[in-house]
DNA sequence: ACCGATAACTTTGCAACGCTTAGATTGAGA
DNA sequence: TCTCAATCTAAGCGTTGCAAAGTTATCGGT
């Protein structure tokens, strides 16, 4: 990789690694082009080469952190059969990711990039919110399809809410008081699996 | 309120009446506290006499719309007797401030203002969420209290994770296609309201 | 009516930022 | 080997948030 002095060898991700390391230290942080080259080890400019602007970069950071989230889902889902399980396991896993990656969180859904002149981004985050739409489907198989559909948005919607509220420490102490994730993801699950009858 | 020439008299409120022009103007703008002294014809550093940080004037700006969002939630939800379309009216309130003032509904949730750091931004985010809590609570009257505390914050999530998705055109066209508010808050009572039983 | 104290505002200036341009360096393919 | 495009550096522009020092108006006490 390390191919010369001169040469960085992979300063595109490199990049990327060092944006998510910064946000990870401050998820509120507003990134530094300048910042992230100079902790590199490159000219101040040298990021625009493989970014033409800053809400490009961003935008390639929100697209990883999409293409991990929904790995991560299919992953912990896939670690049962059960479909009601499956469903509280998505919501885990949505829920841990938040947790566990404010920073990027924010970014991919705060970055204010508009969708239509990121098609790339928009093709991500529909890819991670399909995971949810065919576990609801399949949650949902005897009725209309159009209920199905209007199910999967709520319930991307309400594991939406409760990662963005609470990432952002959003709501009172006393909510949020012994909340572990898999409370939270049952109280999502509750609302979504008994709409099921 | 022009006393001077000189002395502008109300500047505090004039900044934040630009910054709101300007947010619903372009949602995604990065207000410019320079650019916003500009347009109403002070120097470039007047505004901090009122506001010691760009993060205070954003802080102050956020509060305004907490209150706003309380005061037309609980407006819209007086409008009726009966409790089920309260919580349906609260929604559709909720929906329509941050369809209206997607600017502002951006800096409500995403200035990413330590809620430690600024207890009154805390105090006004509390209060409109417990609108919705109250209103809930008597939703859920015969249900143990606990629960009745996860529902409100269910509630919130939900409705919260809808208006975020749909105001920041998160969502695919399809799903978003033919989708009022009053059906989207349909969807989102539809859940909370099946919990009563 | 005067007069200091104080708040509000201007001027000046600094450091950091995103971004552009022009030029240097390198490696890969013809 | 030569060429050229990709990658990086250097220099610089305009904008930004913010601090410091000075100016002007307002207000309360005498």
């Amino acid at each position: 990789m390390e191919k010369s002095a001169y040469h960085h060898g992979d300063l595109r991700s490199a990049l990327l690694d060092a944006a998510e390391d910064e946000l990870q230290a401050d998820p509120r942080c507003s990134l530094s082009i300048r910042a992230l080259a100079s902790k590199i080890g490159v000219s101040a400019t040298a990021p625009h080469a493989h970014f033409k602007t800053k809400a490009d970069l961003l935008t390639a950071l929100a697209i990883r952190g999409f293409e991990r989230l929904r790995d991560e889902t299919i992953r912990k889902s896939a670690e049962t059969a059960d479909i009601d399980q499956r469903f509280i396991a998505l919501a885990e896993a949505y829920l841990e990711f938040s947790k566990a990656h404010p920073g990027l969180y924010r970014v991919m859904f705060l970055t204010g990039a508009d969708f239509d002149a990121y098609p790339d981004l928009r093709r991500a985050s529909l890819e991670s919110f399909g995971v949810l739409q065919d576990t609801v489907r399949e949650l949902q198989l005897s009725a209309p399809l159009d209920h199905a559909q209007d199910l999967a948005f709520a319930a991307w919607a309400v594991v939406h809410g409760i990662a963005s509220l609470l990432s952002e420490d959003r709501v009172s102490p006393e909510v949020a008081r012994s909340r572990e994730i898999p409370d939270l993801a049952r109280i999502a699950a509750r609302l979504i699996v008994s709409q099921k009858l």
